[in-house]
DNA sequence: GCTTGACCTTCCAGTCACTGGAAGGCCTAT
DNA sequence: ATAGGCCTTCCAGTGACTGGAAGGTCAAGC
């Protein structure tokens, strides 16, 4: 299995393979020809790679993630761990960017948006009232 | 009025000012020894500028905005129309982070997060049941 | 055998909005 | 004269890709 199809099976852009492989996150087999050669377990690896990105996680999470399951070993604590200090992270950021999204509505609504150059949206940005 | 100042009277770093003039969103004066001397209209203009960041406009944007300020004969609906693209694009990733976050709370709840393996925050990263 | 076009490779640069740090000049007080 | 605390510019790094250039490879058709 090529790069394309590999990019096909995971809905990765071929390129994000690449740059995974780049930083050490999968590391495919090569043919004779030097092309990226992609076994069912690069695939596993790539989808899950794909589903943790997905919820958000930073790459250097999903790079813990993924030394996790593949250890038999492991405590599910320490993936707890690491998925309860994301959920905080992406609260603290709902929470900033509901804040600014009540006050963007609040303005929106009261400009005019008209041709005449009187703006609250402005008025709100130069003075602190 | 020179840089840390204009730092302390804004709330910006120091450092994010100069970037601010690099990209020509601010052009402050220059003393004889080469320092940068800001004005009260500077210092206005990088309030405004912190202000509009504040409410996570990008940088873009607040040259706009910048400029329709200081333009007297602008429409306040060139105003609101930035506003309302930058609400939408605030709201679409208050979405994308809510859902993440749904999911996140439910496999963080379902986790026992012990010294055992088995894992159901690895398991729906491993497989889309 | 040759060409064409679709793959593949690597490497470099750009994104966004800063931020850190190095190397060196200037200013004030002692 | 020296110490320290400013100031300057310039370069590099952040995160997670993404675009593009330059060139090698492969399969199909003539």
């Amino acid at each position: 299995m090529n790069i394309s199809q590999a990019a096909e099976a995971t809905h990765l852009p071929a390129k994000t393979i690449r740059y995974y492989e780049d930083i050490g996150l999968i590391t495919p087999d090569r043919g004779a020809n030097g092309y990226r050669s992609f076994s069912d377990t690069h695939i596993h690896q790539l989808t899950f790679l794909a589903r943790a990105r997905a919820l958000g996680f930073p790459v250097e999470d999903c790079r813990s993630l993924l030394a996790l399951w593949e250890d038999r070993k492991r405590a599910s604590a320490d993936v707890r761990k690491i998925a309860q200090e994301h959920l905080g992270a992406i609260e603290t950021k709902i929470t900033d960017l509901t804040a600014m999204r009540d006050t963007l509505r609040h303005l929106v609504k009261t400009c005019a948006g008209d041709d005449r150059p009187d703006c609250p949206i402005l008025n709100s940005l130069s003075s602190s009232d």
